[in-house]
DNA sequence: TAAAAGTCTACTTAATCAGTAGACTTTTAT
DNA sequence: ATAAAAGTCTACTGATTAAGTAGACTTTTA
């Protein structure tokens, strides 16, 4: 499961790719329309901005807003960020691999072959799933 | 990430599936070969036979095997009852669905849409994962 | 009947999750 | 100039889970 971290750091992202290239979006707003506690959202937002997918206006009139362009950040690099890796087992991860020590050899190991296909499946939805297609998704649904 | 208790629980049952129809295996035995803590394998393989899935016999030559067949034991249900949900929000969970709060309209949410992709994937693929395919392929493997 | 095995309850210890508090800095409008 | 509005940053807190451990108990068999 993603933490509740990663979740809010998505539904943030979300939101201001709504409103693209509409000025900074104060985090109390985001806060009261996505339910997320302020605080806790103030330190997922300076850690986007860190990574260089958000940008922030300080003072009056200040707030947050995706420097990144829409189609060039995905769920994978949100989740990477956040959460860490997304594979199933150390022994399968890209960034974060290590050794298995119940296996004397890797290559010959029945369950890493099964969890190798679940990981690059995944990765494959989720660096296909962009901010730019989620919110143009989202627009057409709400039109049914 | 998969807890290590459930890798250690995929390990102990590969190592029974390739014993089979052999009689009982000591826990000793499993946590040397597989290098797991024996105290905490004790939890895990009574986790198992709880399950129907191992069977135990006490007393001086006892020990654990498979009950259920080879064929009929995958990674989607040892993960299920070990780790609990395989998808990565209980929005998209099938055993421990429960709403979201970001999102007014469940059928309108661009996240939703890939995250049930990513389960739907992910569960095609562990529940064909067996033992039997797990252990068949580790004897392949290890014939180059 | 002793030794070999699994069973079960109850700890422990460390890490991580999900936040909160509060002082600080920067910017803008008056 | 300065007050108010905004983000920044460090440090804490409390709850939960992960990863085991201890030890007494029961069952079986040679």
């Amino acid at each position: 499961m993603l933490s509740k971290k990663c979740k809010y750091a998505i539904h943030a992202l979300v939101y201001l790719t709504e409103r693209y290239e509409q000025g900074p979006v104060q985090i109390q707003d985001i806060s009261e329309k996505k339910h997320i506690p302020k605080k806790f959202l103030e330190a997922i937002l300076l850690e986007l901005r860190h990574a260089n997918i958000l940008e922030s206006k300080k003072g009056k009139g200040g707030g947050y807003y995706l420097v990144k362009k829409p189609t060039d950040v995905n769920l994978m690099q949100v989740m990477r960020l956040i959460d860490g890796p997304i594979a199933l087992l150390p022994c399968v991860s890209i960034n974060y691999y290590e050794r298995c020590d119940e296996c004397k050899n890797e290559k010959s190991c029945g369950i890493r072959d099964s969890l190798l296909s679940v990981r690059d499946e995944t990765l494959q939805i989720l660096s296909d799933a962009t901010l730019a297609k989620i919110v143009k998704r989202e627009r057409q649904m709400k039109l049914n």
